[in-house]
DNA sequence: AGTACTCCACAACCGTTGGTTGTCGAGCAT
DNA sequence: ATGCTCGACAACCAACGGTTGTGGAGTACT
């Protein structure tokens, strides 16, 4: 059975004689003639009463209408699907048990015709790598360079920014706390195990373990949660909107930190050239609901923050933001 | 874009390499990777990464598949449609309005998962001329003639036998009346319009209006309730389970007609040799739920009393039943 | 009734497509 | 290093699907 064939069938049927029929997929009588009849024999079946006036459908060709207005739906569709203007946007969230997957599905919310697909992948070298390739339209990550230096096919926008929590086993000393102040923290081992060598997130850990002088082991991949879980020296990170889960057996406890808060800085990034109207109207979502944060009561990754100064009380003269996020 | 190629991108993404799905679809390797090529150079995209060790679907190859399956799956239904075997049970039921149609959406009750197609005609005729042309696969008729005079191709059974009911204005005199005899029916004028001269349903009138001697007129297409609602003397007929319609404000009454009570006998016909399940089914749905008539209380065609006469009590020998419809 | 017209099918022809076999380079495994 | 397996490429050929030209059947109009 040919697509074109069952074309051809569609618009005769519809036309209501094979000439109009032909003139409207810019071909000759005969060609549809031929297209009719093949398929006709294909299906073993007569589709047309052919008249002097016009061709009219047999009661078999009445019930093939359908099905083969399907198949002509089903193949746009498909087609459609890998087609870089029109295919279903593609958002890299490196996982889907975290925040940026949770930034994806508001989004969504908020457009639900809008065809989405979330992707994951193995950090923001590799969503760097997929956008490049065209095979993504946007991606969550952390960027820990300078604005200068992400490729210039690609443009960013900060997206959200991730409070950290800690999570602590019942015999911990913060089981009881309502929160923990980021200093405290220094007196036990965070265990983040599952850390990759050169990733943006071993970065952000290493430089939050420095300046709050925490011990951090990135080490091993065995059940986190059980051994946190019956520690009283262990702790481990998680983002606030992650959706980690643990046997609530283990009764462990999920505690905010403070003073100041650590925060993730999610970013989206996309390819700047961008036709996909999905990809345009997500790009806009983040730039208006991202909100900047009040400075002095968090802590962020020194050139995320050097980033964000500005954000809420920008420079007098445009200009200078410029200059100060190239230096 | 072509179906066989879609085909053996689905036989490639299953199987994991080009060698094993070229087998699956009895061709050669090379001619697979000739059918993906083109594939992908149709849709402006790579849909495998080849490797040493077999193809692994690319995020677009990924994207398409369910799309590919899909066509599969649309193209599999509409050749279905039209094969003889698995199309929808299609079914004669002369109107849409009538006791046959009611007979068969009680049968769709019972099976709602049979796909049917509910199929119109324009008498006994044609219905058995759609029969023996393959293009129907049953249907509800009126047979007046002997068992053997139908198409040996063709075989039925008595279906249902359904009570007529006669109308009348809001002044007739039968207005009131629960029920009438029918022996009553000689003093009115029976108004039948739309009866089509040699068809089945005027066979059965005529023959009604002798034995009982009713006045009926079978000529005119005029609106038909309008006249019936002014008239002390005219009438109509309809069948108990016909949804016959009429603006409410015409007053019109539905009368039952009594001893004895005229049947229209409607059967079910069918192409001996049919191997389409679903008209198994409904074959052995009429003959298991047939009621045959206590044979004293109505009246029915002559033909029709001499079939059914011995189904409530078989003769002795059942080889006098065939002697005795034969004759 | 005759005639002209419209519609679809058939024939002949031809370029393109899609299959085959034979062969090669690339990458994994031993 | 050396096979071994996988997919791609080349050459060839049958078949498909398009074209133009023509004919038969049925409708519509004079």
């Amino acid at each position: 059975m040919n697509v074109e064939a069952v074309r051809a069938f569609v618009a005769v049927a519809d036309e209501g004689q094979f000439q109009l029929a032909a003139a409207h997929l810019g071909i000759s009588q005969q060609a549809v003639s031929k297209r009719i009849a093949t398929l006709e024999a294909s299906l073993g079946t007569v589709l047309f009463k052919r008249t002097a006036t016009g061709a009219a459908l047999t009661r078999d060709g009445r019930t093939f209408l359908p099905h083969a207005k399907a198949i002509l739906t089903a193949v746009s569709e498909a087609f459609g699907s890998v087609q870089p203007q029109t295919r279903p946007l593609r958002v890299d969230v490196l996982s889907r048990r975290i925040a940026s997957a949770e930034l994806l599905r508001a989004f969504h919310r908020e457009n639900p015709t809008l065809p989405i697909e979330m992707v994951t992948s193995s950090g923001a070298g590799a969503t760097i790598q997929s956008l490049l390739a065209g095979e993504i339209d946007a991606g969550y990550v952390y960027l820990r360079g300078l604005a200068s230096e992400l490729d210039p096919r690609l443009d960013r926008s900060y997206a959200y920014l991730e409070p950290l929590h800690v999570i602590v086993g019942e015999q911990h000393p913060l089981a009881g706390s309502r929160s923990v102040r980021a200093a405290e923290l220094a007196r036990f081992r965070a265990w983040v195990p599952g850390i990759v060598s050169g990733s943006e997130w071993e970065a952000f850990y290493l430089e939050l373990a420095e300046v709050f002088t925490i011990d951090i082991d990135p080490t091993g991949t065995e059940s986190l949660f059980d051994t946190i879980a019956d520690s009283r020296l262990l702790l481990t990170f998680v983002g606030a909107k992650s959706r980690v889960a643990w046997p609530g057996h283990l009764g462990l406890a999920r505690i905010p930190v403070v003073a100041p808060t650590p925060l993730y800085p999610w970013s989206l990034i996309w390819h700047s050239g961008t036709r996909h109207q999905g990809a345009r109207r997500l790009i806009a979502h983040v730039k208006q609901v991202f909100e900047p944060p009040e400075i002095d009561q968090v802590w962020l990754p020194q050139q995320a923050r050097d980033d964000l100064r500005w954000h809420r009380w920008p420079p007098a003269h445009p200009d200078a933001l410029q200059t100060t996020m190239r230096d």
